[in-house]
DNA sequence: AGGCCCTTTGGGATCGATCCCATTCTTAGT
DNA sequence: ACTAAGAATGGGATCGATCCCAAAGGGCCT
């Protein structure tokens, strides 16, 4: 059958003739332990196939030796998905190394969030992670409650009190700004993300910036809010286009977005970039198979996702550490839109 | 501050002025209890704001209600990646409403398989899902020898010994052939995804099964082998174009190489679909942004996502379970390339 | 030789739940 | 009225590790 209980810490001492304090002092590589005594013990754990329970050792440690990664499931079904799929490469890499595991939770409605909850006042893990975080939203005023070590991927606003990092939205955005103007365009409207998040207010903030820069008036009738779906880009894309047939540039804060105005734009007759030249945020898979390709905006996702886990890491091994910002650059990468 | 120890089972037996029992049996829903005894219990729980430490939960009923998805790290990059976000959010579809927490392990190396066969052994889930696996994979086999709860999205071969749900790729394959056929397409090459996978010779032979059916020949000359990337499709569409050039037809094994075949075919001046014809599979996003869009297989990922949770929970539930196969349809969506 | 310190060791208590079993209190049956 | 069966309850043991602390052994100094 291959029963044969598991063996226990217990076992291992009998087998390796010490006590089972011995056998839990090389287990955790103490130095008091004689070379002979850690030789035995290693011996017999190897005979017997022996893995600590880490039930057992969590129960009087109280560390779960796991974080968990919150996603709000809205988010990581609207196009923003390689988003998603690139933090968390980044954040299973920041944990490679160590014996730290990664618990993933989509939040997809009130039930969800009240169970999450629960499961984080029961200390289930030992810090969490939050991305794609809104302006009013609960958790992260749950976790600073909790005394629970934090970081977030963005920010609720530039006031973040909590540890977080964020790429250069103001600058990148206004860098792709700054393209539009330095490839002749006048008119450069652009449809933004939610405003309720750092992000899109962010964005909208560096197209705005680059204006004023350039001595230009930001003209409010040039924003259409979207949210960050394909759907989103569409529309807003449309409304642009009421208010301003002249519009020869738009800068989209994201590539989904971007996608969908695209599409309006093609319907509308007018041609990308000849007629309107167009920027995207992301430097997504479909920034690169789109027709023309788009001009976007790159930001580090994995560097990012990397990054908190580090600043989680860092701030699990030392409670108390003040709190970290860290702004990572983006840049832009040129194709065929604008 | 806000210190005060979290409270335990003890705390509030004595508030409720019970024995523990009382209160772990309110906590597990047993019907041994008075209505008042419950009702105190109740009480206690909600004044002291108790949630049961499912550490010490675990130790004695030897469940960590946690199951873990692995996904092989090289997989989650190559451009597969909208697949692996789908499957998590059918897994954490399939999870919401039970207690059941998810681990995602991604296994970039030998050492992330190493440290992935330590953390199996010391059971440290309830369960496993297994996606994307190869021929060779070692992995399903450690788990049977565990006699660790497994569930596969996909399979290494026909002849599977592990409860898996694939999707019909062998009938979305030769969908996919026949509507080519359909256009009147007489030379029809695929580029298949890796051979040492299940996924990649299912869609092989459904192309083959097509050709057949229709009284034609396979050449076997009219494959290429690819890797599901990009630049895979790249090189395997340069192939078949040397090798036929009245090649008319392709069916490629996934939309990212049907993207990379695409570019292809347009740096030799082939027309998409006027002079060859392509369909992909995946219907990813992608698909619906490459010029034209393309012709693509549907495959219910998000519904593969869920049933394999479900599967596993089942056998969770009920040890011994005999091994199931669940297949699910694909369907054909036309666009522009086909 | 005796005392002291340092290294190494292991048994007992502990973490916070569940499970086994003995005990008390009801209620029904003859 | 006495017993038997059943409902409700709670204390002790247990899961498998770590941590505290007492104690044994060895070397060196006076």
């Amino acid at each position: 059958m291959g029963g044969n209980q598991r063996p226990t810490i217990k076992t291992v001492a009998a087998r390796a003739g010490v006590g089972r304090t011995t056998v839990s002092r090389v287990l955790n590589g103490s130095p008091l332990v004689s070379d002979e005594a850690r030789a035995a013990v290693l011996a017999a754990i190897a005979e017997l196939n022996y893995v600590p329970s880490s039930v057992a050792r969590s129960l009087v440690t109280s560390r779960t030796d796991s974080i968990a990664l919150v996603i709000p499931e809205s988010e990581s079904r609207l196009g923003s998905e390689p988003y998603f799929s690139a933090v968390i490469r980044g954040v299973s890499d920041g944990l490679a190394g160590t014996q730290i595991q990664l618990l993933l939770i989509l939040v997809r409605d009130q039930r969800g969030l009240e169970s999450l909850e629960e499961f984080l006042t029961a200390r289930r893990v030992d810090g969490v992670l939050l991305v794609s975080v809104h302006r009013d939203d609960p958790l992260p005023g749950l976790l600073e409650t909790l005394e629970l070590p934090t970081v977030l991927a963005g920010r609720r606003s530039p006031e973040e009190s909590l540890t977080h990092v964020h790429s250069d939205n103001v600058g990148g955005a206004a860098e792709a700004v700054r393209h539009l103007l330095g490839r002749g365009r006048k008119t450069i409207g652009t449809i933004t993300g939610p405003l309720d998040m750092d992000v899109g207010n962010s964005r909208l903030s560096g197209w705005r910036e680059a204006l004023v820069d350039a001595g230009l008036a930001p003209d409010e009738t040039l924003i259409a809010t979207g949210d960050f779906t394909e759907e989103g880009g569409r529309l807003a894309m449309r409304a642009l286009l009421e208010r301003h047939p002249d519009l020869d540039g738009v800068f989209a804060a994201s590539d989904v977005m971007a996608a969908g105005a695209l599409a309006e734009l093609r319907r509308h007759g007018r041609r990308v970039p000849d007629d309107v030249a167009l920027v995207g945020f992301d430097d997504s898979i479909v920034a690169r198979h789109t027709d023309p390709p788009l001009t976007s905006v790159r930001q580090p996702v994995e560097e990012i996702g990397r990054t908190i886990t580090e600043l989680l890491l860092q701030e699990i091994a030392q409670r108390g550490t003040a709190r970290q910002r860290v702004m990572l650059p983006t840049s832009l990468i040129v194709r065929g839109s604008a």
